[in-house]
DNA sequence: AATAATTTTTAGACAAGACTAAAAATTGAT
DNA sequence: ATCAATTTTTAGTCTTGTCTAAAAATTATT
């Protein structure tokens, strides 16, 4: 079907759609796969040619439909296979991506589909990012970052913005983990930090913690 | 560590070498691994030079301590992932062989040593066919094969030798199954076939079968 | 032992994917 | 609108792994 460098760089490219809907530029996404826009360029015009991207020189590249079907399948495995990680293999959340970025090129519908079922059907990562069904839905997620709560109001932790294991060590060590209940008590113009109660305990985070967790109000 | 070619090769070289224990040809490696002569060359010097295989040309190959330890892995992980698409994943004993040649590649320790423990350290995958252990040891098998068997013992079905999914789908199609318990009734001179008494019925079954079976006497 | 048959290696090419350096196109500033 | 800065593409090279065709070495035959 497609080559693992293919799918990391339909990947890349649905990733940075979502900032950059009206094109993806050449050195945003050398940037993203950490190559050089040569090379990049090189495999966008390999991609145009089979259709999978639409792209114009200097224009920069958008998915097509079939693109966009094989991206996601690829994001629905790597989400997958982070469930298996954390779920029954003991993995940690910080240490999934690696592996998940290997499993995630695997080639087997079956083994995609039993795997679904296997983990009974999870709806998200253990990151809290939304799981693509077989058709490449993702389900409506209404979440919102925490950073824009107002101060009074509590909210669910669904999922994070960064996933970096620098951060996601700072929320186990804080013990902020998905699902737990989060009240913003006081926000700090200046800084815009805050203090937020979770855990029955009060905590003070700064803007760049906050701007980066996803909160649903319940 | 190493491509998936290397370790392909690697995993070849490994099992031929029971068969050619005083080297491995660079035929009999090009036909398992369905490549040319001139190929498996380039990648003998190559392996060579890294000191996995022993190699004089013209002399075949044998591997050296760490290729087998590596082809060893391999063929660990292998198994350890057919296990789990057969117990876990719904797969049928046939079908597991293509979608393990790719996880088989997957680079993490601890996916390895997690996955072991999740199947409750299995001692052989759904072909009978020994898993070793993290050192790399087999654990001794005193398997025999059916075609062995005198008439009147009986002996409990092991492994297959052949995994083809044709050989496979006759078994599953006559009930013959791991675990099972197989009597020999009679054996024909002439062609070597053998009625067996199996699941209370009567079978005949050819020397190409009873060649394939591995058994063990109880 | 000489020649024939076979096996193995080398030489040269190719494809995928990446890189550097340089050229071309686009964007921005005056 | 022109010149400078930036972005993007092209041209050429490299590596990995494969192949075909030809050369070299080994084994078999007479």
């Amino acid at each position: 079907m497609f080559s693992f460098s293919e799918e990391n760089y339909l990947k890349a490219i649905f990733h940075l759609q979502q900032s950059f809907p009206s094109g993806v530029s050449t050195n945003a996404l050398a940037e993203e796969m950490e190559s050089k826009a040569s090379s990049v360029s090189d495999m966008v015009k390999k991609l145009s040619e089979k259709k999978l991207v639409n792209y114009k020189k200097y224009q920069g590249v958008r998915l097509s439909e079939s693109g966009k079907k094989a991206a996601i399948t690829v994001i629905r495995k790597h989400r997958l296979w982070e469930v298996f990680l954390v779920d029954k293999l003991n993995f940690s959340w910080d240490e999934v991506h690696e592996v998940a970025e290997q499993l995630e090129h695997i080639k087997s519908e079956k083994l995609t589909t039993e795997l679904d079922r296997f983990l009974d059907f999870p709806k998200r990562d253990p990151h809290g990012d939304p799981i693509p069904d077989a058709n490449g839905n993702f389900g409506v997620s209404n979440q919102r970052l925490l950073s824009g709560l107002a101060v009074g109001s509590s909210a669910i932790c669904l999922g994070v913005k960064d996933s970096s294991p620098e951060f996601l060590r700072y929320l186990d060590k804080n013990n902020i983990a998905l699902g737990k209940e989060i009240k913003v008590l006081e926000k700090e113009a200046f800084d815009q930090s805050m203090l937020i109660q979770i855990n029955g305990n009060e905590l003070q985070i700064s803007h760049a913690i906050s701007s980066n967790l996803y909160i649903k109000t319940s």
